[in-house]
RNA sequence: GGGCGUAUAGCUCAGGUGGUUAGAGCGCAGAGCUGAUAACUCUGAGGUCCCAAGUUCGAGUCUUGGUACGCCCA
């Protein structure tokens, strides 16, 4: 193996076409199975114990991935490629999220179902075929996504939720939880999607989209006080956002602490919270009649007509409670009660004794318990009820209401509260232990964990996992068909099952395993029959069960699971601290007493172009595979990942971000290694990766050993910044050690390269080996190539992570070279400040400063960078300046207090001296570290500062008729080489030049001939008249000079 | 209504434990340099560090109270 490799018939273009470069290397892999080797390279070790454990989040695959999906898949690519180079092997298997409502959802329009009638007649087997197949019709699109985006997963070895060993496994977790007690049926006020039949999990109420603005209609209702109290003929004024649940209404509640008044208008007396009165002023009077007032604990217990005969009369109803969450924010301050229809109203009635009544059935149609409106859409029957409530002279005011509503995560119906039977999990049992171990997860950012993650354990409540649907994990519960003869049997395997069914199941999707049915075995009589209870489970439930699901635990794979549970790593956006993490998290808790995963990376959302939600119809960000096409996967993995996402913000996605990310790292990358190619190849340098590290390691060039001492540094910022899981850390490093290499080394290094200098050879392939090591991970294509190409080897994630203790340490350089930067940066603006461009030689430069000896091997790169015929160090900076004062407030504070303020101001006016060493400002004797003693030029006329006082910098100004004629002489050069460049010619192509130019140009050129000559390869230097086609250019004093080349 | 987060240049963001003259990249303008570069170098314009009060000798930084935006909960 040599340096360098790159084959020279293919060549390394100047100008790569970066996603053509990156299907070449997609290929290599394809063909090498790289991903395959980089997985087996490495040991497991004892139990599994040098694995690093990832776990890939299912995404369901009913649409194709947006920068989303993306986004989360660099990070999910990063993060394991790192480990891997650590020496830790890393399996990583693709997994689909396959079950749930999205499937449904999508299958019923595709096949023009309405409802889950339709459904039924329909047959469930055929709707269940046609949803496995509309869930999977997608899966190619993904992995040719996954694969461009140059993510290493395992496709082939992948899983999916409704794989019968997935859903065994999914089995056995509910039936482990009911053993112990953490699953129970029960009858509940839910969120409901009345168009999709079934209600909804507190968690899909939480997710994006999920709440949107909403008009209803508000109406505030009157209801007459019964009995023979003071207040009897009262009414009660109580409003409500739903008049639909009117006709259920049970009871009313009061806050008992607040403030009540019963005031008179027109003839009727109304009661209503005292901090309700003002919003009411419009029908009850602005100055209203108050004949009475009552704290709501006097209310309690009063009795009223309800607003519609229907449940007149039920045991306890129609009665005033007390309820702590009455608000005087909005209403009246006394709430209607619908115990069917709200989950807080059901919570008040149940404490006092109040059945509730549901006149609504499974699709949201009124029943014939309320006959006017039976058949009737809840939504639909609001108008019919306000009218009827005018009718009865009950209503005091009709307006509308707009407010944040939930509507259903999927078909986008505003759900309704229900009560109804369902299956949870008794969340609220252990979510003081899942907030105990929640302490034992590393989140970034950290905020995350006691923040919005931990606050929603604090809060968890019961989660309802049933689901009255058709395409999911059976909810594995057999009960008897007879009250008389009750049984439960509960299902945690496909053995149990076999046991008692006499069959073996091979599928556990409807219908099949609602066909499995048997004689009640503790009906005597032998009529009743045990049948599957109809719901299937909540998705989620499946996706929280993957850690163990995937590799079919526990019926395979125990002991490999006991070790690698919990996982290493996890990345989702922070949508998932309500979805996946905290469904992982209820299950490892509930199942293992333990968290599921160690570290969670908690990103943002990522935003179109303009700032505002992506949208597909808004087009407001660039085609995915358009920016592949145009940019390269890299470009795109690096602009995600070096943003603020990461840390949890939002972030536009714009097509500039990928072109910066181009044109900033991937293309000043591969120019490097196109230079270097470029030099090696026309010098014919070969040398082994070990032997260039030898020679460079030997070098005594300044900036090869910076250079080599800035890479160490790379490395250890890199392998601290990927430790800690912070990408961006690593994407900064990385850029800010580029700039130095590209712009510093690289530019300073050229004319060495020109002349075929080994030892810059030597260390340029080994800071760039390094780099592409290092980088590897965030820019896995480019990176490849130029590896390959540099090294010769099979790939650069194959190769283990760089260590820095194979790089010389040297800090002391590394900060000496910083301070070369600053005087040739000094330098430079002093050229320009006084006019003397750069390609003008002047005689010397002076640098004043106290690190002359450190700084004296660097005198040829400054009067290279400067363009200066010396530079020299001087240490007596006194000579070229006078010293000025700054004060140290941090030590100066403490002891003066007060006063320091007026020394400062001493100081900004000059009232201070230096005597015998010691420094008095302001009448203050200053103590040693109160102070520092900086240094300002002198001469202004050719003197400058350099920043923080580190010393001066004497220019020589002086233009003499030698120095004048070398630059214009030089001037010259420039234009022939850019008559080189127009004729275009090989850089090692030699030729003959003419130039026409004024005599005084013409002389200086003369005067300069073989430096002319060898700086353009000029065999032949001629002068004459030359036409329009010739190089036009300026040299000297602005002199006009032409110049044309001819190859030889 | 409560919680979490954010607020610094036109844009995207840095700015341990308070220290007086607030930085970077991009963008913009000017100049320089260039046979690796889609570049680069130097310079410039551009700031009420969201507002207010407080603590302090001193606040972008700490405290309190607001405001705006985002997310979450109700």
């Amino acid at each position: 193996m040599a340096y360098p490799l790159d084959d020279p018939k293919r060549g390394v273009p100047a100008s790569p076409n970066l996603p053509e470069v990156e299907r070449r290397v997609l290929d290599f892999w394809a063909e090498d199975d790289t991903f395959g080797a980089s997985v087996e390279a490495r040991e497991a070790g004892d139990r599994g114990d040098n694995e690093f454990v990832f776990y890939d989040g299912p995404p369901f695959a009913n649409g194709l991935p947006h920068y989303g999906h993306l986004l989360t898949g660099y990070v999910k690519d990063i993060v394991p490629r790192y480990q891997t180079m650590r020496g830790r092997r890393v399996e990583r298997r693709f997994g689909w999220d396959t079950h749930g409502m999205p499937a449904e959802v999508t299958t019923e329009k595709e096949l023009g179902l309405k409802s889950k009638a339709d459904i039924e007649e329909y047959g469930v087997d055929r709707f269940n075929a046609a949803a496995k197949a509309s869930v999977l019709q997608f899966t190619d699109e993904w992995v040719e996504y996954v694969t461009r985006q140059a993510r290493w997963v395992d496709f082939d070895n992948d899983y999916k939720t409704l794989d019968l060993d997935y859903m065994e496994s999914v089995m056995w977790a509910f039936k482990t939880l009911y053993d112990k007690g953490l699953i129970y049926e029960g009858y509940r006020v839910l969120w409901y999607c009345w168009r999709c039949e079934t209600p909804l999990a507190a968690t899909e109420t939480k997710m994006d989209d999920t709440y949107q603005d909403r008009q209803d209609p508000a109406v505030t209702v009157g209801l007459d006080v019964t009995g023979d109290g003071p207040l009897a003929g009262t009414k009660l004024l109580v409003w409500t956002t739903t008049p639909w649940t009117l006709p259920s209404n049970l009871a009313a509640a009061v806050h008992p602490d607040v403030d009540y008044v019963v005031v008179e208008a027109e003839g009727s007396r109304y009661l209503l919270a005292e901090a309700r009165l003002a919003a009411y002023a419009r029908e009850l009077g602005e100055q209203a009649d108050v004949v009475s007032r009552h704290k709501g604990t006097e209310l309690i217990g009063l009795t009223y007509n309800p607003p519609f005969d229907f449940f007149a009369g039920r045991t306890n109803a129609h009665q005033v409670l007390a309820a702590d969450y009455v608000t005087t924010e909005d209403g009246t301050g006394v709430v209607h009660i619908a115990p069917a229809f709200g989950e807080e109203d059901k919570l008040v009635t149940d404490a006092a004794g109040i059945e509730p009544v549901v006149p609504v059935d499974d699709s949201g149609k009124f029943t014939e318990e309320v006959p006017p409106y039976a058949g009737m859409h809840v939504f639909d029957a609001n108008k019919a009820i306000i009218k009827d409530l005018k009718a009865t002279e009950r209503l005091l005011r009709h307006d509308t209401y707009n407010h944040n509503y939930p509507h259903c995560w999927r078909c986008g119906s505003p759900l309704i509260q229900r009560a109804l039977s369902a299956w949870f999990v008794a969340v609220t049992k252990f979510r003081d232990r899942m907030v105990e171990l929640n302490r034992q997860i590393d989140w970034t950012p950290a905020h995350v964990r006691d923040g919005q993650f931990g606050k929603w354990l604090e809060g968890a409540r019961d989660w309802n996992i049933s689901r009255n649907r058709f395409w999911g994990a059976p909810i594995p519960v057999w009960v008897s068909d007879d009250p008389a003869h009750p049984r439960v049997d509960v299902y945690g395997s496909l053995e149990e099952l076999e046991r008692d069914f006499g069959v073996a199941v091979t599928d556990l999707h409807r219908p099949g395993i609602d066909e499995l049915t048997r004689p009640n075995p503790d009906d005597p009589t032998g009529a009743s029959t045990m049948r599957r209870v109809p719901e299937v489970l909540d998705c989620w439930f499946e996706s929280g069960s993957m850690p163990f699901a995937q590799v079919h635990y526990p019926f395979e794979n125990t002991d490999w699971f006991e070790h690698h549970y919990p996982g290493d790593f996890i990345v989702e956006y922070t949508a998932q601290t309500r979805g996946w993490f905290y469904t992982l998290h209820v299950l490892a808790t509930a199942l293992f007493d333990r968290p599921a995963f160690r570290t969670a990376l908690v990103h943002g959302t990522l935003l179109g172009a303009d700032g505002a939600k992506m949208s597909k119809s808004l087009k407001n960000y660039p085609d995915v595979r358009t920016s592949f096409e145009q940019y390269g996967s890299d470009a795109m993995r690096w602009f995600l990942v070096a943003s603020p996402v990461l840390r949890g913000g939002d972030m536009p996605v714009s097509e500039t971000g990928f072109r910066d990310a181009v044109r900033q790292i991937v293309l000043p990358l591969w120019n490097v290694w196109y230079f270097y190619t470029l030099y090696a190849g026309a010098a014919g340098y070969e040398a082994t990766p070990e032997q260039a590290r030898a020679s460079a390691l030997a070098s005594e060039n300044q900036l090869d050993r910076y250079l080599l001492a800035k890479t160490r540094e790379l490395v250890e910022a890199s392998t601290e910044a990927m430790d800690a899981y912070d990408l961006a850390g690593a994407t900064a490093a990385f850029r800010a050690y580029l700039e130095s290499l590209t712009n510093w080394y690289v530019r300073r290094s050229r004319d060495r390269f020109w002349e075929g200098d080994e030892d810059g050879f030597a260390t340029l392939a080994v800071a760039l080996k390094t780099a592409c090591e290092v980088a590897a991970p965030l820019l896995p294509l480019i990176t490849e190539d130029v590896w390959r190409g540099l090294t010769g080897g099979r790939s650069v994630h194959l190769a283990d992570w760089p260590d820095p203790e194979d790089l010389p340490a040297d800090h002391e350089l590394v900060e000496a070279m910083d301070a070369v930067r600053e005087i040739a940066s000094v330098g430079l603006f002093m050229r320009k400040d006084r006019r003397l461009r750069v390609r003008l030689p002047l005689a010397s430069v002076t640098v004043a400063t106290g690190h002359a000896e450190r700084l004296a091997p660097f005198a040829e790169l400054l009067e290279d960078e400067l363009n200066v015929k010396a530079v020299e160090f001087d240490s007596d900076i006194d000579a070229y300046s006078k010293s000025d004062l700054k004060l140290v407030p941090r030590v100066l504070g403490p002891r003066l207090g007060k006063d320091v303020q007026r020394v400062i101001k001493s100081v900004k006016g000059g009232d201070w001296t230096v005597e015998d060493g010691t420094v008095t400002a302001g009448g203050v004797e200053l103590e040693e570290g109160e102070y520092e003693l900086t240094t300002v030029a002198v001469d202004a006329d050719h003197t400058e500062a350099l920043p923080n006082g580190a010393g001066v910098l004497v220019l020589d100004t002086e233009v003499t008729p030698e120095l004048a004629a070398e630059g214009a002489a030089r001037d010259v050069v420039r234009v022939v080489q850019q008559a080189r460049k127009d004729a275009d010619l090989d850089i090692t192509d030699r030729v003959a030049v003419t130039v026409d130019a004024p005599d005084e140009v013409r002389s200086a050129v003369e005067a300069h001939e073989e430096f002319v000559k060898g700086e353009t390869l000029a065999l032949e230097l001629g002068f004459g008249d030359l036409g329009e086609d010739a190089t036009a250019g300026e040299a000297g004093d602005g002199q006009s000079v032409k110049a044309a080349v001819r190859k030889l």
